[in-house]
DNA sequence: AAATTATCCGAAACCGGTTTTGGTAATTCA
DNA sequence: TGAATTACCAAAACCGGTTTCGGATAATTT
């Protein structure tokens, strides 16, 4: 059925280490040879086991990338064009892209291992990095090539793609100070994860940088899910301090907090203004659309790819760490600041009395037409 | 470095031989033996590799999964979830995943053929099915093991698993049929999938059902991004006889058809009605939120590596194919009939003129202010 | 013309496993 | 007690490639 290089070797009458020779480009094989080799390994079909191949090389050519979907929300929507920008990449050295999912950090780890150990790929990408990542030092023991899509802590020995994230809450945090922002919320992602700490850095760096005592800053963490980012607004807009601006480290948090704005009866970007991250499609259709960084996961793929295969390919290759900036999306969830936060409390407080005298009303309404 | 079965062999003074016997599990080991090897295997950490063990029986153990990521949207939030149902089910296989992407229907067809050929996987799994889908024709000559997800031609012939999808646009035509929509647009996806028919088919079954002449429909195809169902809804909504109630096959083209309402003026869920499947996060956070078919594809993924795996290890085995529903969430974008199809017309018909009017009062008081 | 060098290819070893074969020692049976 | 099993394992063959080694022939040099 299928067709192995000593079948072609048959066909052609010649032994098959000339066949894998003439296919491998090695010099002392006859130019009409290769042709002929070449020729008929096109009609016949013949396409190398890598299975084969793998056993002497010592190489499965492929990559693995192991997804935890227990984090259903942050994980999600950079998948595809992440997938897509590793894949391109390695496919040029005929590299081909595993992917598993396990359902626990432990059984992350043991994949990490056993696909290793197995040989089922030659190195990894590691998403979603954290501080003192646990699978960076198992790696590290089997001296398993690994390429980080994120930052932690000895950067230097290891490859690494990362977006500026410092950077890219800086700058929306000064955004909202030049709006005229003082009363702040930074909402938090997963707390492990190293991103975290950058985009809080940020969030301060510019701050400092700003150098008034006057801002205020309240810092939250683990808001990861529109829920979350909901009932963390919703008690921070309520409180007799309410910060005006909200920095959220994920888009999903952000969605949350302008449910939260909407269902106080306050209009986002006007009222209160949110800045969100990552760029999920969601952003686009929320009213008003979230103002958001939008990260280019298809070129982080591309490069952790690039990077890893430097890696396996060139001995002695030296690792690298790739920082770039994700493009800010100028949409309607923030603005200039209309109320200072003193002057939102009382808003909201005098809202919430005649929301909620409406609502006795509409009950009464309710209850007069049914009977 | 890595410890192989010569390492092991030689460690416990027996022969290779009687390792990998005793790991397989064959009876002519003795009892003690199999005990001292599968300590030491532990010990040591030593598991055999899949790539030298694939080269004797042929297998990768790995099965494919090959997208297509220029059709962004469509193909995009399925796919964590997907991957992780896929991914579970056969990892109690011990096989892994290998997901690769193309760039154009040529290179996804070389893709099926050349990781067959290769031997990187030992059989594929076929989501987005077309009519005639060539890659089944490719994998077929191979004879290559394949689950469909989605339908197709000849389904015999093959395993598949999918949603009842003309079961699921049924209920959904003769919902809005029962909430009194009589003029009704079926906006159609990608016209050479499979799912596009079978979509199509549940409306046009229902307004059978319904045996009423005086329903409308009007059929589009290839309406498959936001873009496309706002610029078609907001033709439709302008032409003399405008639907009701839109049936979208894609939630997609549902969000773009709730913009063109709400660019009009008028109220989704009120106004006009619309519906969509899927079930994408974004529907969550429009306004309002889409009513809309939800698919478990954890459970489609799941599904489909089972049969794959039914394909590739039962030897004999019978080719299945499997259909579930997927859940209606009843939210926001639908409900009954306020204005017939003519009294939609002039309904918005004034709210332009008035619009217009509007705006030209706008464009004059900015450029008094201006000046 | 003989010696040297290049060119080209077959043969064989090897990679790390699995599976078959065959032989020895221990048991069982007559 | 001798023959026939049985239990167990070493050795070897094999899978489909790659790579090394060495030899035969042709081409070049002296």
């Amino acid at each position: 059925m299928k067709i192995t290089i000593q079948d072609l070797a048959d066909h052609l009458g010649i032994s098959k280490g000339t066949v894998s020779r003439a296919l491998r480009g090695y010099a002392d094989v006859s130019a009409s040879t290769v042709e002929r080799v070449q020729q008929a390994a096109k009609e016949l079909g013949y396409q190398p086991s890598a299975v084969a191949q793998g056993i002497k090389t010592g190489l499965a050519r492929s990559v693995g990338l192991i997804l935890l979907p227990k984090s259903r929300a942050a994980s999600r929507p950079f998948l595809m064009q992440f997938i897509n920008g590793i894949s391109t990449s390695i496919a040029k050295h005929g590299y081909t892209l595993t992917v598993a999912t396990a359902q626990s950090d432990a059984e992350m780890l043991e994949l990490h291992r056993d696909l290793f150990v197995q040989r089922k790929v030659d190195g990894f990408i590691l998403p979603r990095t954290m501080h003192n990542d646990p699978r960076i030092q198992i790696l590290d023991q089997l001296k398993a090539p690994l390429v980080l899509y994120g930052q932690t802590e000895n950067l230097t020995q290891y490859s690494w793609f990362d977006i500026n994230q410092v950077e890219c809450f800086r700058r929306a945090t000064t955004r909202l100070l030049n709006f005229g922002h003082r009363h702040l919320a930074f909402l938090g992602g997963d707390a492990p994860l190293f991103y975290n700490s950058l985009r809080r850095k940020g969030v301060e760096f510019s701050i400092r940088e700003f150098d008034q005592e006057e801002v205020q800053l309240q810092v939250f963490e683990n808001i990861t899910t529109v829920a979350d980012g909901l009932e963390c607004a919703l008690r921070l807009l309520q409180s007799s301090q309410p910060p005006t601006g909200f920095l959220c480290a994920l888009d999903l948090s952000a969605l949350g907090v302008i449910r939260a704005i909407k269902q106080l009866e306050l209009i986002p970007g006007e009222h209160v203004s949110v800045i969100g991250y990552e760029g999920i499609p969601e952003g686009e259709f929320s009213e008003p659309s979230l103002t958001t960084f939008e990260v280019d996961q298809y070129e982080a793929g591309f490069q952790c790819g690039v990077k890893l295969m430097q890696l396996i390919h060139e001995k002695g290759a030296k690792v690298t760490g790739t920082l770039t900036m994700a493009a800010l999306l100028e949409r309607g969830s923030d603005g200039p600041v209309r109320f200072n936060s003193s002057e939102l409390a009382t808003f909201i407080r005098n809202r919430k009395r005649l929301l909620s005298s409406q609502e006795k009303l509409h009950r009464m309404t309710e209850k007069s037409l049914r009977n």
